[in-house]
DNA sequence: GTCGCAGTGTACCGTATACC
DNA sequence: GGTATACGGTACACTGCGAC
């Protein structure tokens, strides 16, 4: 009988700063699975001493997991005492904490796919925090539910803001991000589009799109849809394989496509 | 049914660090 | 110095799935 879901007390665990950072780290991307932790604050994916600091975390209720097929990874999402903590933390406030936290997966039925599409923002937002750590660089991330709170008039899956310069008064540069994987119709790309002009708009702040996708045929495609709209040089099409340095490689193709094939990059 | 695989849990070891 | 705990790593047991 396995009791991989079923916490157990535990006496005489001291927290480190590494175990409450894993905590923000959730609470940022919502959801995060071991391996992503273990990438992130370990120094390896497979990390033994991240499975084990993460399990006391979940017999303390800092985090829980979601309901998990026996093959597969587990998932973290904040428990009651890691809401309590970001809320100390002023990383938030107490009613945005519970807003944004993720959930088990047994009341609120999630799709595989829909929490395929919430790990790979989850590994957006790690290789975001790495590449950001690697040159000193300062980031600030919002999740898809985040945004949600926020009433935005569009509903991107992720937003960014990354301080480059030595100084933390160096305007930082920030972004929207997009994965698509499963092609949206003309109409619901058209409204897409649209949601984010009005938004710019209102706020006259147009604002970086980085939008990732899965093949270069999709990439094409977005660009073709993006091609003639008004604000079309604000996007930026890239795969999302290419993720581990989409902050700083040429990676992205925007407007000017059609006429090369060349990447820039973005920060 | 057997086997391989993937994933988790845990024991153990040696080392480092903090605290008394 | 002794003790407790963290850390990094290795190893093994267990579970359940899929292929054969």
């Amino acid at each position: 009988m396995s009791h991989r879901f079923e916490p157990q007390a535990r006496q005489r665990i001291r927290l480190t700063a590494r175990d409450l950072q894993a905590v923000e780290a959730v609470y940022h991307a919502r959801y995060l699975n071991n391996r992503q932790i273990g990438r992130l604050l370990f120094g390896r994916e497979d990390s033994s001493h991240a499975r084990q600091r993460l399990r006391y975390l979940f017999d303390l209720d800092y985090l829980r997991k979601r309901v998990a097929a026996p093959n597969e990874p587990d998932i973290y999402y904040l428990g009651l005492k890691g809401r309590r903590y970001v809320v100390a933390q002023g990383l938030c406030d107490r009613e945005t904490a519970d807003k944004v936290a993720g959930v088990s997966g047994e009341q609120v039925a999630t799709p595989t796919l829909m929490m395929s599409h919430e790990l790979t923002l989850s590994g957006l937002y790690i290789s975001a925090r790495l590449q950001c750590r690697e040159r000193g660089w300062s980031l600030h991330w919002k999740n898809t539910r985040r945004l949600e709170l926020e009433s935005l008039g569009m509903q991107p899956d992720g937003w960014l803001s990354v301080v480059t310069g030595p100084s933390p008064d160096a305007p930082p540069r920030q972004a929207f991000v997009e994965f698509t994987d499963a092609m949206p119709s003309k109409a619901e790309m058209a409204g897409k589009l649209a949601r984010y002009q009005g938004h710019w708009e209102r706020t006259r702040l147009p604002t970086a799109v980085l939008w990732f996708t899965t093949s270069p045929r999709k990439a094409n495609l977005l660009l073709e849809a993006i091609r003639n709209d008004t604000y079309r040089d604000c996007y930026l099409v890239g795969l999302i394989d290419d993720n581990a340095s989409f902050l700083t490689a040429p990676i992205w193709r925007w407007g000017d496509a059609e006429r090369s094939n060349e990447g820039v990059p973005w920060a």
